[in-house]
DNA sequence: TGTTAGCACTCAGTAGAATTGAGTGCTAAC
DNA sequence: GTTAGCACTCAATTCTACTGAGTGCTAACA
């Protein structure tokens, strides 16, 4: 489905150089003015020094071949997810404006704090650079070694355990005992949990000795506690910046609700995401990624690679009419100073 | 501005017994149609046994009160925002649906889990609750005290600071140093800061010995990074769910933006609902709380009260014509069930 | 004095007809 | 293969007329 180069001649998706740039001008012109293109405005646009009558031929070949579609007889013609995709994969991917570059280059020289921090506000700036909502995806941490366990006691059955990961992240859990716990058993049981935890992954099973006093008891049950974390998809945080684009790009207001719909669900976000980067595809045009409520939307991701490993992904939502070239800029270029950050300073994410 | 309970004669705001029956009718009415409520629906609907006629004339006395006001001409009345502030202060509360009170219930018997992560689900419940947007906010951690800090070490030059509250909250830091640092110094940091910061609240200052050591240099930077998160209200957590019903409680596109863009921005949510709990005001309609793009949206609030102790409030925002009773019934049962929540198990918010 | 029946009036909303015009497809000539 | 020309289509716009919900006012009534 999804064809990512530029190969010049690949026999199935390739046009003639007319019907592209014909095909081209109409998904140009779609995206500018949201209206149906008519020949005429092609003709003139383009500059193929070819009449109206004659790109309107090419009209009807290019409408039967998929790439364009007519509102209704009388009408221009407006791009089909087909005639999306091929400009999206024949049209350079353009450069970020000198305007953007410099808010990019100014937010990131600037940028300190936590991980969660600067990609909250990272995805802030990406939608208010492109126009769009973005979304940023940490992936899973599940190859994070644990660099440091402890429990502290918060109320005589109620212990809470503190993680902290070689990659930075830091995750809390109550561990509720039915027997009261005292500082001596805490710190005991504390110091035995480094012994047996540092260094390991979650997805390693931790052998624990099961003895019954009350410090093998609480440990038993901290593993437990930091081990069930794993079947949910944990360590995989989402950062959503300019939800209320939303409202300005869509112009259907029950499209605006089914979006804001999926993006309340963390989890679609992150699955969806992860499948394009899985797939290798950047850019998912109308329901060339699976979910049905998004079908009338486009989703660009640009991986982020911090020492040669994906750590995440930054992304934006907009209608399929969204404005490609510079999305695809915006993401890409936000992407790779991430990357950049996040190798010059500490741990990736 | 506004007024809480509901003395029988307030001189200022009240109204005789037929007028009051006739501007509850128009109210309850037009927040079921979302229509101009005219005189007859009234007559017929309230069972005051009088004409529309008459019910005209109260109504012309009660829009040059400013509490009823007409679209246009051959239309019937809406609400004022004043008309809706007194449907709200005179019209008993409501108790919430059977079906609705099960599921409370049903939930929050089920409910384990982190702070945090409670506090998310529980927010979602409650818009799914009241077909509105719902807002958790949990107020500031300053008076909680340290249990715990501890510093991890990441990278040579990057300690990460993990401090425990007594109420549960985890807050992680960043500590850059401009020497590298090693483990056994880290070690003795740890537990100087220890010594050093158990059992203080965060808005007191420490003294911190100023030795030119690398303990010492390192205990006064984590101190440094530490009590900097102080002016940014920082522990208040926001909560928001069901951000996707705004697309459908909304009719305009541009309130719908609107709505979205103050949800985003999470200080904003913070002052608007604590400003609300400061006043005492749980409902504010309109232009009553002082923020211009949510002028036409109502807010209601409930705080959530752990141990005598405001610990954070839970909220709707929906339009000025939303389900008051409804929605004000929601919102006190799910802040007291988190109360409760709270209270039964460990520390709250 | 308060209530009400009656009536003229207002005006958004709807429906239908006429018009416009952008844009098409087709054909015939170049 | 290209294009000028033309008939045709059809959404969008404009106009008119009509409808009807609802009002305000007045005059009569209890």
């Amino acid at each position: 489905m999804a064809r990512r180069s530029t190969p010049p001649h690949s026999a199935d998706t390739d046009l003639d150089a007319r019907k592209a740039t014909i095909l081209e001008a109409v998904v140009a012109e779609h995206i500018d003015t949201a209206q149906p293109v008519g020949s005429s405005a092609v003709a003139q646009h383009a500059d193929l020094g070819v009449s109206s009558a004659t790109v309107r031929n090419e009209m009807v070949s290019l409408e039967r071949e998929g790439y364009l579609a007519q509102p209704h007889t009388s009408a221009g013609r407006i791009p089909t997810d087909k005639g999306y995709r091929y400009f999206v994969d024949h049209v350079a991917s353009g450069e970020l404006g000198a305007a953007q570059q410099y808010q990019l280059r100014d937010f990131f020289s600037g940028v300190r704090g936590e991980v969660e921090d600067v990609l909250e506000r990272t995805s802030a700036l990406l939608a208010q650079l492109s126009g769009y909502t973005s979304v940023i995806v940490g992936t899973s941490t599940s190859h994070a070694t644990v660099l440091s366990v402890q429990l502290v006691n918060l109320e005589r059955r109620h212990q809470l355990l503190v993680t902290v990961f070689s990659d930075g992240t830091v995750l809390k859990h109550s561990v509720l005992t039915s027997i009261d716990i005292d500082y001596a058993t805490c710190l005991e049981a504390s110091s035995q949990l480094n012994a047996l935890l540092i260094g390991t992954t979650l997805d390693v099973p931790v052998q624990v000795p099961s003895r019954p006093d009350a410090v093998s008891l609480l440990i038993a049950e901290a593993v437990a506690v930091l081990h069930a974390e794993r079947p949910a998809k944990d360590g995989e945080k989402v950062f959503i910046g300019g939800a209320s684009k939303v409202a300005e790009v869509f112009d259907s207001v029950e499209t605006v609700r089914q979006v804001l719909s999926i993006l309340e669900e963390e989890l679609l976000v992150v699955s969806l995401v992860e499948d394009m980067l899985d797939r290798g595809v950047s850019v998912a045009i109308g329901s060339e990624h699976g979910f049905a409520p998004l079908s009338s939307a486009a989703v660009v991701v640009a991986p982020v690679h911090v020492d040669g490993v994906t750590t995440g992904a930054v992304g934006l939502i907009g209608p399929t009419r969204m404005k490609y070239q510079e999305v695809m800029a915006a993401a890409n270029a936000v992407s790779k100073n991430l990357a950049h950050h996040f190798e010059g300073s500490a741990g990736g994410d």
